[in-house]
DNA sequence: TAAGACCTGGAC
DNA sequence: GTCCAGGTCTTA
């Protein structure tokens, strides 16, 4: 579920909770969200126990944090985090909720404080009923201030694991918000996404008009540019005006360009808001949801009426995914 | 590049 | 029961 939009209300949501917290205790409820750790969860608990957060990073829809010994050095190596499709970070007391619980939120989001279905907390204990909303807590972070950072995640596919910092080859500030040029491993291979302001467009475009593939699965190729997932290529295609099928090579560059930038433009319009949800599997570190669903054009909206030309909607499918778009007023060419 | 795997759960 | 779901990773 969680595109780059999502991602980063989580890292904003999160940060003030855990900069400068040690992680004193790990609780392994769901070894499977653990699965890409190397060593298993006991090299896990290992690794993180004791670190201090120095700040959290983010690439696409990968987030980590940066972590220091107790002395202030850095660890060399990052705690990873992916929600896959179901992921959440939720936070639970501790310091920062001191100031941010007076308005049920410590995010930027504008939302009045009764959210749209915030679950009342304290909550039951234990393995209960689908409202239990600690039903699929997998992995609880305890930090030094009390508060803890619970993993949930319905479906198990995304987890944390961690990942040896490298040199990133260009050089440049590893993320928006890096002071150094230091990337986990695994995020070595993932594109510069569209709001990292060191990423090259023309670049992009070059590539993209170079291949054969439908301009759609260049759009969520992550290794050539990240964060886009399956609502935001839909509505960036739709913005363009360009048809989810049009081979990368048959693009011209204006169009190719218009493309990434109805992209970009659709991802912070859904930031503004707190991202996109249409239910709560996806829901901001205080439980939350996003306000971006009322303002989709073409996801998840067949057999209704395009904004832009009132054609109805169509649905397809391109590789095992759902693709909404308008077949009047986007375009192959 | 394309299919299958990894998972749970809601809608029908 | 069937189909669907916002993502990656591996294998053919």
């Amino acid at each position: 579920m969680p595109e780059l939009p999502e991602v980063e209300v989580v890292r904003r949501g999160l940060a003030p909770h855990v900069d400068g917290r040690v992680i004193t205790r790990v609780d392994v409820h769901e070894p499977r969200s653990l699965r890409r750790q190397i060593g298993g969860p006991d090299a896990f608990v290992h690794a993180v126990t004791g670190a201090r957060v120095a700040r959290l990073e983010r690439r696409g829809k990968f987030l980590w944090w940066r972590l220091q010994d107790e002395r202030g050095d850095e660890l060399g190596e990052a705690l990873m985090t992916h929600l896959g499709m179901s992921g959440q970070m939720r936070v639970r007391g501790g310091a920062a909720d001191v100031e941010a619980g007076a308005t049920a939120g410590a995010t930027a989001g504008a939302e009045t404080a009764k959210g749209v279905d915030a679950p009342s907390e304290p909550a039951p204990r234990g393995e209960g009923p689908a409202s239990d909303p600690h039903r699929h807590r997998r992995i609880v972070l305890h930090l030094d201030d009390g508060a803890q950072v619970d993993f949930v995640d319905q479906r198990i596919f995304g987890g944390l694991w961690t990942s040896a910092l490298e040199q990133d080859a260009d050089g440049l500030p590893a993320t928006p918000d890096s002071i150094d040029d230091l990337l986990p491993a695994d995020v070595v291979g993932i594109g510069r996404d569209l709001l990292d302001p060191a990423q090259d467009r023309e670049a992009v475009i070059a590539v993209m008009r170079a291949r054969r593939a439908p301009i759609k699965a260049l759009l969520l190729d992550q290794s050539l540019v990240s964060g886009i997932g399956n609502i935001y290529a839909d509505e960036g295609l739709w913005a363009a005006r360009t048809r989810f099928d049009a081979p990368g090579e048959t693009l011209t560059r204006g169009r190719a360009r218009r493309v990434l930038d109805g992209a970009e433009a659709v991802m912070r319009r859904a930031l503004d808001v707190g991202g996109t949800s249409f239910d709560d599997l996806y829901v901001n570190v205080d439980g939350r949801s996003g306000y971006f669903a009322r303002s989709l054009a073409a996801y998840g909206r067949a057999g209704e009426p395009c904004p832009r030309c009132a054609t109805i909607i169509r649905r397809s499918v391109l590789q095992q995914r759902s693709c909404f778009f308008c077949p009047n007023c986007q375009r192959r060419a």
